[in-house]
DNA sequence: CATGAATGAGCTTTCATTCAT
DNA sequence: AATGAATGAAAGCTCATTCAT
């Protein structure tokens, strides 16, 4: 209770599944609202209202407004990775293919999911300092499945890269390029462009 | 640049000079109160205090809190611009040394003003509607300065591309990579290494 | 009367007793201090005090401080109403007999609540817009009681006046006489003095 | 200097001539602004616009804002009385007739500073008390005038009224009607009809 | 005398949080 | 567990007034 604390956000309420399916309830109403009006910008009241919770009902669930967005990143990360984990990425035995897979869904996901990304790297400021650090160690394991895809490339000699932690950390930065910036290419592109040149630019940075 | 600009940030005084001067000075002394705290998180009473103007002639300069984020983005680009200028790049006739050294100069800024990079992200979101499109042009004829040195080495065929703006639009976007994400190599990578990397990465991904 | 009115003053509390109950207290209390130091002089932190509600919670019953004002005049003409209909002014046939019973009533009720009706001509500049619609309506109903007195009167050839509306107009500015000219009488005559004079010019003009 | 004081709004300025003519021109163009948002409602910055005069000269010739709606005030009675002069109302013999015309005279002045009229009952409460006396001396004078016009006709047997201060008192009342409550005849009545109907009820009421 | 930049108290309003029911 | 009324600190912003030039 010393050493795990604040792993999760704390609540009132006994029942433990209760809790679960309330801050999974929250987390994932509360994203679509900050995604449209942001962290700051939502009130508790607001908040309130787009969770279907009653303001004092919420407060059993947590203790702070933080809490709130603690729970919409592990909203985030629950479906994101559970996503990932249905298409069978990691089977694939060459390499290439194997990468090419992986930022083909990755692309997929974070397309559909195109606030949630931009809201993340918005927000993370407002996460407790804990919490963040959880949120780190979460986004290292996630590039260390590249770099792992990558080290395996590397040692087949089908990738030509200096440093894989280092080029896997551009790949996921670059497949959040839509995301972020996106509305300087809307108009321009049609989505599908837009992820076959991400794809293809991608892949030829690493052969 | 003297007639023409600030047409945005309107202010009950008169003195255009002293306008210049104070508009200035608020953009810089805000910008790092804003990367520290963000935009929301920093109360007027603290902008005040920041830009050492006490409140109420701090509203003899802005018509809202808003306005204070505009002169944090047109310092910015003043800066910004004003130190791509000086060093002359455009002048460097083969492209890819020019794309090299244009690069390099804009990973050296970005590390310079790092925050500032991740600040732009972060609260353009706050900007008022007209000055968002000032910026979005702004922005879009920065990456038209990449796409022209793209498309003179791909008719060269030092460059191998599909689509110049794309591709100049990744290229910036990676440069502000760095301030998105450098959390993610901190302790593992020296700065020299990380900007090494980046110029490594992104001349690769053209040729 | 439950159902129909306070469309105009929306609040954020659910229980619509509270709400009647709380706008009648903030009303009556408001108009006091509204009496001595105007709308625009008193402050919501002394709106606060005076009706001893928390600022946060008066603004669970509000929206804007117009709409204190608002629920003055509310208040302010339902006390009036409802004090004109206690006394059976309309069940009296002899016209002359009518008036004479209404404007006597009148009077005493205005002396009664002497700073209200100075306040009301004070303030009613700052009624939003619609309000300040159903405000007429309401006077103007007011207006047509008198009328209608007259009217019969003048059929009855016991009154002599040559229009009903404007004559009654004029009556209902006449009893406002103490409330708005007061001070100028105070001291040379009693305030039984005052009422008798006025009610003697007032039934002497439509003879 | 002890007794006399605050007969009149204070002045750092030496030129008597100076000070006359700005207290003048302060008076008449805030009157207009007082008229269209109230006395509260108007800043010293727009008061300052409106007379013409910078917001430090401003202060050169008064000490607070109360003494501009003191010079709005004195401002209003120069044109009042010095209007009514012009017409050699009181060498009119006869009583009725002199009464007619003087009600008449009164009634088209205060039909073309309408909103003077209502600017004066709305904003006398903001005016320091000093000041306010001196107001009120002068609208006593004012009432006497009509006063003395009653008496005679009254030793004449012309009209037939019980107390002459009281039914001057309410005739000054009576003209401003169309101020305070012109609104709820516009559209009813033309200026005419109006003026009109308002002599003959005042008329009426001595006879 | 005139100018207008500077001051800071005080205004209206919002909002995270608590607590009696 | 759930409700929502109540709290009050703090936010953005205005404005009468001063004072150096």
């Amino acid at each position: 209770m010393a050493e795990e604390d604040r792993k999760t956000v704390r609540s009132q309420v006994k029942d433990p599944d209760l809790i679960r399916k309330r801050h999974l309830q929250i987390g994932i109403k509360a994203s679509k609202l900050f995604a449209k009006k942001g962290y700051a910008g939502s009130s508790m009241r607001e908040i309130s209202k787009a969770t279907g919770i009653t303001i004092g009902n919420l407060y059993d669930y947590i203790t702070k407004k933080e809490d709130v967005l603690c729970l919409v990143f592990d909203a985030f990360y629950s479906t994101w990775t559970e996503n990932l984990k249905k298409h069978g990425v990691f089977d694939i035995e060459d390499p290439a293919e194997q990468l090419r897979a992986a930022v083909r869904k990755m692309l997929e996901l974070v397309h559909n999911y195109q606030d949630m990304a931009l809201l993340m790297y918005r927000e993370s400021k407002h996460l407790p300092k804990d919490f963040l650090k959880i949120t780190l160690q979460k986004e290292t394991e996630f590039i260390e499945c590249f770099e792992k895809i990558l080290k395996k490339g590397k040692e087949q000699k089908v990738f030509n890269i200096s440093d894989p932690f280092f080029a896997a950390s551009m790949i996921v930065y670059q497949i959040s390029f839509e995301s972020l910036r996106g509305w300087s290419l809307k108009g321009r592109y049609t989505d599908e462009e837009i992820m076959t040149y991400l794809e293809e630019i991608i892949m030829k940075s690493v052969t």
